[in-house]
Parts: structure tokens; sequence; C-alpha cells
DNA sequence: CTGAAAGCGCTTACAG
DNA sequence: CTGAAAGCGCTTACAG
């Protein structure tokens, strides 16, 4: 309880069982019975019970049921970057499912700063979830998390791996995401292929580009250093970067983008240089965002389906709550290349 | 209650102010007393307590306080489409602010579905939220939102009207965005502007023709029905036509577009015809989406600033909470015009 | 300054 | 099938 919350009273006593059982003339362990659907009440009690809810509009206050039940229907939801369509897509889907299930999501949102991620988990942990959906902060402490969630708490762990504590984790494949993209050059005919966009530090780069040096080496193509480029993962930065791919006499006539982002980038910085993507340069993105069918040309690219990941990360919280401790799980998720006119053949 | 809620136990008891009340040797009233920070506790007790509670671990139960208390520390939040940047953005806003005042959000998508606004405000009402911030589905009906939400409930509508309820109301200022937009088309020596794009029959791009006609009048420049151009609100009908503006003898040089989607598809479809946009053509979008300022060139648009409007919307519900019953009120919110290339003189 | 008792709105054994 | 009683974890008068 570190800040104090304000609070309103409201303005006129809702109804309660109390309420509803003296209506109907019977007990509040009926009203009860009712509410949840018991079989054990005859059908003229629930009747009458029933018209006396209608008629004084009962609310059901499920904080009590839960508080009497020592159980919760609540699930949190912390995402690093709410305004990431990525992630907000994510959210829609996890609250979807949650909702489903008869769940309510907590949100709440850390704006990538492992302090503020500090702070709203340990505000929503004192409405007792039933369990946490997080995606990390980046530099997010493994130790610090597990401090303030305790060792009681159902978590799943999405899209970044922290070190340091024992949950589920959901990762995207981005490995494999990577090698079905140069498979899928490689079999349009290329064979000088560069890597470009996004930072080696990070997770998923790694990953991108370890999928990209699998696919390479099991065909036996040429791994060349210059032909593996950073650029921030973003349009900007891709777009001023275009050149760097021509900069040696050696030249690739295809790349392997590290996201959408960075391959719209590069068609920008490509047109700018009269190179045509889709012509005389080939390239596949990653994520397949909502642009990335709409650029000209259309983007071959890497579907994750964030809102699908959404839903199965759900799913896979409420699973944990029905089992006892165990191994925390790894689960990858699948990825589908999309395929469209970004990536032809060489000239 | 209309579904089950599926429900966890907890694995093993939490603390609760017993066990802290036990461990230092005090009442239950005492604890309670320090952990709301009351300044009648003995420093000496304070300590003991305080530092019994490090040592149990000890988690606020605010969910059996606020029942004790009849008070809520939670908003629900209540979004139409979670996907579109434009709210995810507003959410992460709302978020924000609640957190920076002690409360927690409830968050519920509805995909822009008034049947699964019905059950998600119904859900979210069994959790006594101490106030409700709707941006609502399409075809929401205000009567049956009333029904389900009560009387006693804090609102806030966001974005578009409700009819039928009487809830303050936070809206864009449309009509003086696209004025700006028109005005500052006409100051760059147009006359011949068209309005393009979104459905006339949506309260959104009515208000914006509606800022448009009002700065051409004043203006004295003609209004043609053959530069009203409607299509669908996204990027690929308004590149579909862009022809629609050269179709008669009397062509436009500048179009104020309904919002940055249909601004830039415009731009994509005049591009394909050859006309070379922000050159050939001036346009203006709406919305001032992340890519408006990476497009080629960089689109003149009206921005509406979504994080910041949910701040707001979050402080005028929290405000109304504070207040005795008293009118709606409705906030119009000042949206901003940003000059980038898109615009130029004509040739 | 601290404690004993009652109660927020529910549910759960336990009788009958 | 229905009711009286106890209790979930907290807070709030009320004594002392």
């Amino acid at each position: 309880m570190k800040k104090t919350a304000s609070t309103t009273k409201s303005m006129q006593r809702a109804p309660t069982v109390t309420d509803i059982a003296a209506g109907a003339g019977v007990s509040r362990a009926t009203v009860s019975l009712v509410l949840r659907e018991s079989p054990l009440v005859h059908p003229d009690t629930r009747a009458r019970v029933q018209a006396e809810l209608a008629k004084q509009r009962y609310v059901y206050n499920r904080g009590a049921a839960n508080l009497r039940r020592r159980t919760s229907s609540a699930v949190a939801l912390v995402i690093n970057d709410l305004s990431n369509p990525f992630f907000a897509e994510f959210a829609a889907g996890v609250d979807e499912a949650l909702g489903d299930k008869g769940y309510v999501t907590l949100l709440g949102n850390t704006s990538e700063s492992p302090l503020r991620q500090d702070a709203v988990l340990a505000s929503l942990m004192e409405h007792t979830p039933a369990g946490l959906i997080l995606s990390p902060a980046e530099g997010s402490d493994g130790k610090r998390v597990a401090q303030v969630l305790g060792t009681n708490l159902a978590v799943l762990v999405f899209n970044r791996e922290i070190k340091g504590g024992e949950w589920d984790y959901l990762a995207l494949d981005n490995q494999r995401g990577a090698e079905l993209a140069t498979e899928h050059l490689i079999a349009h005919g290329h064979n000088k292929i560069a890597f470009f966009g996004g930072h080696a530090s990070s997770s998923s780069c790694r990953q991108r580009r370890a999928g990209f040096e699998a696919a390479m080496k099991r065909a036996k193509l040429p791994l060349r250093k210059e032909w593996m480029i950073e650029t921030a993962p973003n349009r900007l930065d891709a777009a001023a970067n275009a050149a760097t791919l021509f900069a040696q006499k050696a030249q690739p006539t295809a790349a392997v983008c590290y996201n959408d982002a960075v391959a719209l980038g590069l068609m920008l910085g490509l047109a700018a240089r009269g190179v045509h993507p889709g012509r005389d340069f080939a390239l596949t993105g990653f994520d397949d965002i909502p642009e990335a069918a709409l650029a000209s040309p259309p983007l071959t690219t890497v579907a994750v389906q964030p809102r699908e990941r959404g839903r199965q990360a759900a799913e896979l919280l409420l699973q944990r709550l029905g089992m006892q401790a165990s191994k925390p799980r790894q689960i990858v998720a699948a990825v589908q290349l999309k395929v469209r006119a970004s990536s032809p053949s060489p000239t």
C-alpha cells in the first residue's frame, strides 16, 4: 500500500442479497443459490427470486463474493508499450479471451520503464488478481519483479524473456520466421542476400539473425559481414541507411529485413536511389503490420498475429491457474510467411 | 450476473492484518491505522508494525477495504477498437492518469460491437467501478447503455456522442480542425479546394465537412458538389478514388482530407497518376498519426494528441466523482495544425 | 494512543 | 429444498 487511493462513495445504496431476500420472502442463502444457478432451488422459488432481482435491478458484487470465496476473477495485464500497435493488438486478444472466460482485465501500461513497472505491479497486486500476463519493460530485473509478485501468483511472460524469474514464457518464433523469409528468397533464386536493420544487441534481432544465418548456411550461401547491417528498428533510420547495401563492390540482390518498419523504410530509401523495390531488389519484412499489404509493392513478410498471441497468452495463463506448481513452460508461437510482390526473383 | 466467472483458489494463505497484529503484539485496528498512515499511532508502535509488515511480506487487500468502506478504486475503460492506434494511445493516457491518482483500470474492448459492449459493461459493473470512461461502439443505443449502467455511476463518454444518455462528453474539435486546415490552404493561395474522403453519414466526417465549408464560405470560395468526395475512411479506398478529383473539367489544386489514412492513400493514388503530392497538388490530413511525419512528402495535418485526450478524460471523470449530481458537461478538446511539406502553394 | 466489537456483501457448511 | 450462523479481510465508531 504505497500511495493513498482516492475513492468515492456511491450516492445511493445498491440493492444487496438481503434486499432481494426480503423482497422475495426467502433467506439470503437461497438468493445466493439462485444467483449461482444452483439446481437445489425449487423452480417456483427461483422464479420468485429472479423476478425480485429484475425488479430491484440487482447488480452482483463480485468483489464481495471473491472475498468470501477467496477467489479472484481478475487477471492483470501489464504491457510495456500500449501505443505500439503490436502490443495493442495483443492486449485486445488477451482481453477478449479473458472476457470469454468470465475474467476481467486489470490493465497496466509501463511505457518501457522498469521503475514504473514495479509501481504498476505493486498496485495491481493489491487487487488480488488470479494471475498476471506480463510483457516486460526493457531492462526488467527478474529478482525485483519476483519480489513484488510473490510466489503464489500465476504468471505468464510474453515476448521478452526475464532472467531471474521462474515463469511460463510465450515467445515468438523469431528464428524460424527469419529462416522462412530467407528460404523464400533463396528459392526464388537469390544467393546474395543481406540482413538489414535492427540492433544486434536486442534478443529478437539476434534470434532473427540466427535464423537468417542458419538458412544461408544450409544453402551453402556466403555470409558477408558487410551484408549484416544495423539500423535503429524504425523506418527513418532504415531509409537513411539504404545506401549501405551498395557501398561494397559485391552487392546483394535481396535483403531479409529485421521488421516491417525497417523494410518499408528501406523501400523508400531504395526508391530515392532509383532502385525499384520488388523489381530491381527483393526484400522481406517481419510482423505483417497493416501497412505491409498496402505498401507499393506489397511487402512479403512474416505474420506473427498479435491478437492470436493475446488469446493464446490468456489461455496459457488460465491453464496455469488450474495446475499444481510445476516447471515453467516455454511456448514458442508459430509464425507464418506471407508472400507478396516485394520479393521476386533476381533480375 | 450473466456468465459464471471461473475462479481460482490461492495456494497458500497470504498474511492479513490479523497476522500482522499478532506478530507485532497490537490490535488489528492499530495495524489498519498504520496502513493508512494515520498520525494517531505512536511512532514506536508504527515502526514495530511496519517491520512486521515487511517481515511477513504483507500485501494490502484493497478489495476488502473497499467493501468495508463502500468505496471503489477502480475505473472501467471501455474502448471500441483497441487495435486502432488512436484509441490505444488514448487508453495509455487514461491508464497513466488513473494510475497516478491511485486508481486501477478495468479494461474492456468491444470491437465496435454494441452487443459485446452490453456484455462488457455488465461484466465490469459487477466489479463496482467508481466510474466509467466509454468510447462507444458505433451504433450504441443510449437507452440500453443507461439501463446497464444504472444512475449512480460517474460516466464520461469520449469521441462519439451517444444519444439517449445524460453523461459528460469529451469530443474532438473536428470542425475547428478542418477549418484550420482549409484556412491554411487558402492562405497559401489555393482557391479550388476539395474535401476528400470519409463517409458523410459519420458524425466526425459531418463535423469536418462543416468546418471546411465554413472556412470556404468565409473566404467566398466556391463549394462544388463534385469536390465533396466520399470514400471509406481508409488508405485503400482513398487511393482507388484519387481519379475522382480530376474527373471534371474544373479541377481542384488542393484537398482537405478526412483523415491521415485517407490522405496517405490519396498520395499513393496521385503518384500512380503521375501527380506529385506536395508539388503538383496540396493536401492535408487529420489525426497526425506517426506515419504522417514520415510520408514523402511529410503530411500537413491536424494533431489531436490522443494520449493527452486520455489523460484529460481521466481527469474529467475523477472531477465528476467529487461532484454532486449536476448537468452533464460537454468538453471539446482543442486540436492543432501541423504544417509540413504536403501543402505548398499552387503551381 | 490502543483495543473489542460490529459490519461491508457475499458464500458455505450445517441443521432441519 | 430453505434458513440461521459464521466468516472472507478490512475499517470504523466507541470506550478507555
